[in-house]
DNA sequence: AAAGGGGTCAACCGCCATAGG
DNA sequence: ACCTATGGCGGTTGACCCCTT
């Protein structure tokens, strides 16, 4: 198909926008909403293709957007997220109230890759997995799940087509071994070592913290809700991990419940935030 | 003070999905 | 069923800024 010719071929603007532009942008959008991109600029008076128009809208003349550097909290979301989403920067952006994706594919890139890697090339040391719960946090919307994503400490991967087989924790000589398992997707790979590290101990350890209608198998890397006959993985997983859970169908959602529903449930928020 | 390098971020590009004719 | 227009998305670019040398 051909497409049709784009700003540069049309004689429009391209480039920063002007205040000027903006507050044309802002008025018209105000005045008439934007039902048609490609026809705005042309009835808002802009030498601007509708693309530039829309994007320019979206990232940052809408009213909602939040300004200013990411928090501590919202960094953490967008690694969980990234961990359980990939390169889904419009998917992840929509957990995130007023921040756009763009904002996020942003600080991934500046800041947030950076900073795992950082944390990759750490000696691996070995950690108590649910240790790293943080409750004791005045903030209870998002777990402090998060912080381990951060910190978790990186050691070599074993490579594996699909999720590979666990080690039994009985003959695991380490926590970290035991969740040391790398899931790869079509075009993402996934490190359990980015999650809290959980053996057969993080169960036996923590009497009443799994979920009573909850549970684990011998493998301590997924659980199973016999209430509504769910099987969830221990980690928010990715929609195309193949082979994963059991039934096939996707449950990027209900990893992330479980996540809350174990930090709820060991102390944390009174109620499930909105995702 | 100037140059170079790296970081940041707004904006563009090209592809894809989808609605509508 | 096919074609086209449009919106949306992720990857990439390049201008600008700041820090270091």
């Amino acid at each position: 198909m051909v497409r049709a010719p784009c700003c540069e071929k049309m004689g429009l603007k391209k480039g920063p926008w002007t205040p000027d532009e903006d507050q044309v942008l802002i008025s018209y959008i105000q005045r008439n909403g934007h039902g048609n991109w490609r026809a705005l600029p042309k009835q808002a008076g802009l030498l601007r293709c509708g693309k530039s128009c829309r994007l320019r809208w979206i990232n940052y003349l809408r009213p909602d957007i939040k300004r200013g550097n990411f928090n501590r909290e919202e960094e953490e979301t967008i690694i969980k997220l990234h961990e359980m989403l990939g390169n889904r920067w419009s998917a992840i952006a929509a957990r995130l109230p007023g921040r756009t994706d763009n904002e996020i594919k942003n600080v991934w890139h500046t800041h947030l890759k950076k900073r795992l890697k950082q944390n990759q090339v750490t000696p691996a040391t070995t950690t108590t997995n649910n240790k790293s719960f943080n409750l004791d946090s005045s903030e209870p919307t998002i777990p402090r799940l998060l912080e381990s994503s951060v910190h978790a400490p990186m050691s070599p991967q074993p490579s594996s087509s699909e999720i590979s087989s666990v080690t039994d924790a009985s003959t695991s000589t380490g926590i970290g071994e035991a969740n040391n398992i790398e899931i790869k997707g079509e075009d993402m790979e996934y490190s359990m070592e980015s999650f809290p590290l959980i053996d057969e101990s993080f169960w036996s350890d923590n009497p009443g913290f799994l979920p009573d209608e909850y549970s684990s198998d011998s493998s301590g890397l997924s659980c199973f809700n016999v209430d509504t006959q769910t099987q969830y993985s221990v980690a928010p997983m990715a929609d195309n991990v193949q082979g994963w859970p059991s039934d096939g169908v996707s449950h990027v959602d209900n990893g992330m419940d479980f996540w809350y529903d174990l930090f709820i449930r060991a102390g944390g928020a009174e109620e499930l935030p909105a995702f």
